[in-house]
DNA sequence: TTCTATGCAAATTATTTGCAAACTA
DNA sequence: TAGTTTGCAAATAATTTGCATAGAA
């Protein structure tokens, strides 16, 4: 492993950012201040980083994949009207039996993924509060 | 909303069927008994009965997407050896606080996805049975 | 110097879409 | 007949990969 600015640049961004950027998001903001940097680099070092166990690749509803600086499992919230993804505290995470050791019928469970979909509150207000229904 | 014969086999393809197949899957059956059938009618056909909420479609990790004849809530399992998802009882499901309505924030919870990722019992027992931790 | 990481572009993979013809109601 | 659905092929979108060169150890 060797360090370069590109992937610190990479591993910087995605942790001071809270919403769940695409490769292509980190890639469209790290390249303001590192113009040159390609997309296959910002896939690459995200892979890579993700291997590592230093960030966590969250596969998402919406077909892209998304990035999380926060490693831990925790559930996630998908907003089907503006497709944002945010966090949800830990501690709805559901009761799982014996995460991380065997389980029903054998299976080893390495890791959760709970992701609610719905609408987030922004989108969730604009729709009940004035009755609009008709969209 | 016609009745063709393409959408029937489709749907009656993927009823009998528990593991989850892609998009891709589905055509590469259906094409035995349905040899002109394209791989765009299966697309557009999964696509028409999971809005319609006749059959459920899940974003696996892996990148592509699979469908579910069965429209319930219900957990899977994904094999990070073999990519296979399967399904697990809907008892384990999360403690949700209210699914359905509001939540934390505003939130309103239409629909959950709970995914266990793992080693599935063959490939479980493949690692540990014997030892062969290297590989 | 040695070998990993990058930039660029071409290659893949998954999915969607346009359109004329086929088919259902 | 009228309007939906299909097959085919081309178009997109997302991600990966090959390769020569730049850069880190």
């Amino acid at each position: 492993m060797r360090k370069t600015e590109q992937r610190s640049a990479i591993l910087r961004e995605l942790q001071k950012r809270k919403d769940h950027p695409t490769a292509y998001d980190i890639y469209h903001t790290v390249r303001c201040s590192m113009p040159n940097i390609s997309l296959g680099t910002v896939y690459r070092n995200l892979e890579y980083l993700a291997g590592k166990g230093m960030i966590r690749k969250i596969d998402s509803a919406g077909g892209k994949k998304r990035f999380d600086p926060n490693t831990q499992d925790h559930p996630h919230f998908h907003c089907l009207e503006c497709d944002r993804v945010e966090d949800i505290p830990a501690a709805t995470m559901p009761c799982v039996p014996d995460a991380g050791n065997d389980w029903p019928e054998g299976r080893i469970i390495l890791g959760i993924n709970l992701e609610y979909v719905g609408l987030c509150s922004s989108c969730a207000g604009r729709k009940t509060a004035v009755g609009h229904e008709g969209d």
